[in-house]
DNA sequence: TATTTTGGAAAACGGCAAGTTTCTAAATCA
DNA sequence: TGATTTAGAAACTTGCCGTTTTCCAAAATA
C-alpha cells in the first residue's frame, strides 16, 4: 500500500512535463502577481495563463472558475498573518523594550509589500467576496489583536500596567502603530516603510502608550 | 451685461426640462451611488442613466467617459473632510474633554458610512486613478492631521502637553482612534460605528494618549 | 509503427457593457 | 400649422474577456 502510493503507475501516452500540484502552484503564483498588478477585474485568465507559461486550457484543467482562482490566491496567502508573540522571549526584556519589540514585529508584518497588495484587494473586493473579507479579519485583525491583548494582560498581572481592556487597548496600540503608514502604502503614495521606519515609529508608539503625553505630572 | 447674463435667451425647439447643470448634479448622484454599490467595475452606465432617470443618450453628452464620471464623483465628496478645528471653542474645555471633543469630530467625520465607503473606492481603484488617491490623501489625511496637529502644538506652548513631534502624535492619536473600526466597516463586517460607540472610544484614546497606561507611576 | 495520452496555440463562442445612432414624441416659435 | 430643436427609448456596434473547443505536435507504450 505504501508502494502503491510511491511507485508513479506509469501508463500509455505522453507524460506529464509536471505533477498537477506544481502547475496549480504556477498558477496560483502568477494569478496573484496577476491580481496584484490589475486588481480582480482588470486581471485577465490568458494573463494569469501566459504569466504561468502554459496554456489556458492547462490552467481551465486544474482551476475551471475566475473567482476560485481569486479565493485561492488570497486564502493561500492569508496564513501568513499569525503574529508570534511569545511573552517568556519577550519577559526577557523591560516593559518599554519588550513593547517596542512586539510592535516591530507587528509592523513587519503589517507593512510590508505583500500584506498591503493583500489588503487592498481584500478591500477592494470586500462587496464580491464577503467570505473573504471575514477570513481576512478573523485572522490578520482578531487574531493578532487577541496576541496582543494576551501579552497586555500579562504585564497587568505583573503589575507593570494597569489596563482595565487589554483588547480595546491593543486596538489602540495597532492603530497608532500601523494606521496611517499603511494606508498612504495601500493608496500608492508611500512605500512600504523600511524596518528602520519600524523601529523608530515603534519606539515612539511604545514610549507614548506608556506614558502618554501630558506635560503636567512630571 | 447683467441683464444678458440673466435673462434666458429663449430660442426655438423643444426647451430643456432643466439646465445642464442640474441634470449633471443628477447623474452625479446616481453614479455616486451607483459606484458605492458595485465598484468601478462592476458599475454599469445603464444603471447610472436609470438611476438618474434619464437617458444614455443625455447622460453621455454631459459626461462621455465613464473614468470622468468617477472622477467627478469622488472628487466631489472629498471636499467634505474638512475637520474643523476651532482652538478658542475647545479652549473652554479642561484638556481631557477639549480632546475628546476633538476626537469626536474627528471620528464623526472618518467613520461615517459615506466616508468609508468613499475611502473603500479610493483605495480599491487607487491603481487605475492615483490622482484620486493623492487628492484624497492630501485633504482627508495630511490636512486633518495638520489641524490636530495645530491644536497639540497649542497645548504644548500652553503647557499642557510636552511633544516632541506633534504630527507624528496626531498620526498616532488618529490611528488608535479610527483605525479598526474603519477598517471592520471597509470589509464590511460591522455597520459605522453609531455616536455613542464613537464618544466611548474618544474617551478611552484621550486617555491613553495623555496619561499612559504605566501603573509604575501611580 | 500504431496507438494513446498530454499540452499548447489559437480560434470560436457567448455574454456583457461602453459608447453611438436612429427614430419618435414633445415643445416651442414663426 | 409647420419648422425647428430637444429628450428619451431602444436598437445597434464594437470590443473585451471568460470559457470552450479544435487541431496538432510531442512523447510515451505496445
Amino acid at each position: 500500500m505504501g508502494q502503491n502510493s510511491v511507485i508513479p503507475k506509469r501508463c500509455r501516452g505522453r507524460p506529464q512535463i509536471r505533477p498537477d500540484e506544481e502547475t496549480l502552484e504556477l498558477v496560483v503564483e502568477a494569478a496573484a502577481a496577476e491580481f496584484q498588478a490589475n486588481g480582480y477585474a482588470s486581471a485577465t485568465m490568458c494573463n494569469v495563463a501566459q504569466r504561468a507559461g502554459i496554456s489556458t486550457k492547462t490552467m481551465y484543467r486544474l482551476i475551471p472558475r475566475k473567482a476560485d482562482l481569486f479565493k485561492k490566491v488570497i486564502s493561500d496567502r492569508i496564513g501568513q498573518f499569525m503574529l508570534q508573540v511569545d511573552p517568556a522571549e519577550l519577559d526577557k526584556y523591560d516593559l518599554a523594550d519588550a513593547m517596542e519589540r512586539m510592535l516591530v514585529s507587528f509592523g513587519s508584518l503589517t507593512l510590508s509589500e505583500e500584506t498591503i497588495a493583500l489588503l487592498r484587494l481584500v478591500i477592494g473586493e470586500s462587496e464580491r467576496f464577503p467570505e473573504l473579507a471575514a477570513a481576512f479579519h478573523e485572522i490578520a485583525v482578531v487574531q493578532t489583536t487577541n496576541a496582543m491583548a494576551g501579552w497586555l494582560e500579562r504585564q497587568c498581572r505583573r503589575g507593570a500596567l494597569k489596563i482595565d481592556n487589554p483588547v480595546l487597548s491593543a486596538s489602540a496600540l495597532r492603530g497608532m502603530m500601523t494606521m496611517d503608514l499603511q494606508r498612504s502604502a495601500m493608496l500608492g503614495l508611500a512605500a512600504a516603510p523600511t524596518p528602520d521606519e519600524i523601529r523608530a515609529r515603534a519606539k515612539f508608539c511604545a514610549g507614548l502608550f506608556l506614558n502618554g503625553c501630558q506635560s503636567a505630572g512630571e
